[in-house]
RNA sequence: GCCUUCGUAGUUCAAUGGAUAGAACAGGGCUCUUCUAAGGCCUUGAUGUAGGUUCGAUUCCUACCGAAGGCACCA
């Protein structure tokens, strides 16, 4: 549509001798100044006669053109036909869940990696945070066309996961039997790693005992403590993935931090004396050549760090996956840290850091005291979850545990995706997740009133007739996947949250005026294809979020 | 000290260089004998400071003030 205005008033200059108009169509941000606009500078003498030379060639999409004169010029204000809308309702009708799909990225591969967690240790809060927009990241991608792999990368091997082991051998492996559920056994498990990092903070001579099961790890030596490791991996491993599946993830597949840390340190020495250099007994990239800083990929003992377990992990991406874009999500205070490690790696191979993209999330901080005496102070996913969905149990009683739980989860990462990816979020959970005006549940509820006109009247495209008048859900709803192409293209899921808002109080407003179930009313039947049009999108936006919309609430 | 990101209403967040800077919460006032009031309608209130570029700046540039993060073997 765009690409055809543009087309007219091009036409147009050119009709009155304007050779290089250089103006540009885009979308209005205010309804009611039309659906489409663009500025005409000064450089334009006349532009009534730009607007006498389309209102003349109108095509059949074309409602009115207006002319609005502002200071140094002013704007042409394209308003679509209602035909135009009345088709489009019925496009949504037939595309269903695949209204809105995209193909910018159709016949490309996506690697996406998030969620990458940290195995021995708690899934906490911020894990949420990188999984909500590691999810909805995800979802755009799918929705872009392209062929989606998705993966995480747990931390598999570290000094902290050996201090774990070495608790966890104090008592013994057997230990674990005693546990009936596997959330006591995490939690049992997590309780090693706080007692094995004490352990070593108040006694150092347990470091070497401790760096000895540190290196059994490492090398996959068969011994007892390999196999507490595997046992321990296992539990954590298992509970990872039902977290996150309740979460609304699933992935392809898993790089080890163990695997990267091999792949890396090879690629690393390889590259020493001429990517890489030594330095005070360590290896390590000058990042000041490329106006960052210098970081260490191999230890003065001779381990690799982090920095080169990252490069290992850029290699087996490309050379498992071979997408065409990698995607991967951090905390936003590794932003600095990347940008060296991406950077040293494309000296390695150039595509590396070509087609890799970094995206992150911020930090969560508490304020307020009613959720945070609930919560004791620890952020752990699994009891913020918890207590979300009491909240809105004292709210909803009637509701089955299932739906107070996807309300919950919804109040959560609406929470979260509402404000663009990578800022940190003063979480107060007295005002932010509250239930009611912009939230998910509202979202959530709008929806479901949706389907609960549609559950009383049927749809039949067929009966409807086009009306004279066109609603502001249908302009909202015609943006749809022009919102999803913006998020795609700059993989920013927090536009698809204000659009979702916005669809959703128009149709809303537009619910308290008008009775749609009303047989009086000629309009009826175009009434009900417009709620279930609305139904659609709002589904397959709420989708894209990660969030699921109940039947009923 | 250097680098990165960010300062918008009392609070939490929006706004590809364009029209009167949008919402929500909080405050004030209406609204359920009519399809779900987790709703709708009305109302008070904001671009850190000082310059610059531009017909036009919340957006781009410079300085200052303030916040978060990073800067050698932690992740």
């Amino acid at each position: 549509m765009q690409e055809k205005l543009q087309k007219l008033i091009e036409e147009a200059c050119h009709s009155l001798g304007i050779q290089n108009p250089g103006i540009k169509v885009r979308r209005t941000e205010i309804l009611k100044m039309g659906d489409y606009t663009t500025f005409m500078g000064s450089s334009i003498q006349d532009p009534q006669k730009i607007v006498d030379y389309i209102e003349r060639k109108k095509p059949e999409f074309i409602g009115r053109v207006m002319y609005a004169s502002i200071n140094n010029g002013g704007f042409i204000n394209f308003y679509l036909s209602p035909n135009y809308y009345f088709n489009k309702t019925k496009q949504i009708l037939e595309e269903g869940e695949n209204y809105g799909r995209s193909e910018i990225h159709k016949g490309k591969k996506i690697l996406v990696e998030h969620s990458s967690p940290n195995l021995f240790k708690p899934f906490h809060i911020g894990h949420v945070m990188n999984n909500t927009i590691g999810e909805s990241i995800n979802r755009f991608a799918r929705f872009s066309g392209a062929e989606v792999e998705t993966i995480s990368y747990p931390s598999d091997v570290s000094l902290g996961i050996g201090k774990a082991v070495w608790a966890l051998m104090q008592d013994g492996v057997e230990k674990l039997n005693e546990f009936k559920t596997e959330e006591e056994k995490l939690n049992y498990l997590g309780n090693c790693y706080v007692v094995g990092t004490k352990a070593m903070e108040e006694d150092s001579s347990l470091e070497p005992r401790i760096r000895e099961i540190t290196k059994i790890i490492y090398e996959h030596t068969e011994s007892p403590e390999y196999e507490a490791y595997k046992i321990g991996k296992e539990i954590n491993l298992s509970y990872f993935k039902s977290i996150t599946k309740s979460l609304g993830s699933n992935f392809d597949d898993f790089i080890y931090e163990s695997e990267a840390g091999k792949e890396g340190e090879k690629l690393v020495r390889e590259n020493t004396g001429k990517i890489f250099e030594e330095s005070e007994g360590a290896v390590v990239y000058k990042g000041e050549q490329d106006g960052l800083h210098t970081r260490v990929f191999i230890n003065k003992e001779g381990y690799p760090t982090y920095e080169a377990k990252d490069v290992g992990l850029l290699s087996l991406k490309f050379s498992r996956y071979n997408p065409d874009l990698s995607i991967f999500i951090t905390d936003h205070e590794q932003s600095e840290y990347f940008k060296v490690v991406v950077t040293a790696a494309g000296k390695i191979n150039p595509i590396w850091k070509e087609k890799t993209i970094h995206r992150t999330h911020g930090r969560m901080s508490f304020k307020g005291q009613k959720m945070s005496s609930r919560l004791g102070g620890v952020p752990i996913a699994s009891t913020l979850i918890q207590a979300v969905a009491e909240e809105v149990k004292e709210k909803s009683p009637e509701s089955s545990e299932e739906i107070q739980n996807m309300i919950a989860i919804s109040a959560l990462k609406f929470t979260i995706l509402k404000s663009m990816a990578g800022k940190n979020i003063n979480f107060d959970p007295d005002t932010s997740l509250s239930f009611e005006g912009d939230s998910g549940p509202y979202l959530q509820y709008s929806t479901v009133r949706s389907g609960s006109v549609l559950e009383k009247g049927h749809v039949a495209m067929q009966d409807c007739k086009q009306t004279e008048t066109i609603t502001d859900v249908e302009k909202y709803l015609d943006r749809f996947p022009e919102v999803a192409e913006q998020c795609i293209s700059l993989w920013e899921p927090h536009h698809m949250v204000g659009y979702l808002l916005d669809l959703a109080q128009a149709f809303n407003s537009w619910y308290g005026r008008v009775k749609i179930i009303d047989p009086e009313n000629k309009d009826m039947p175009y009434n009900l294809a417009i709620t279930r049009a609305f139904q659609i999108t709002m589904k397959n936006g709420l989708y894209l979020l990660g969030i699921q919309t109940p039947e009923k609430m």
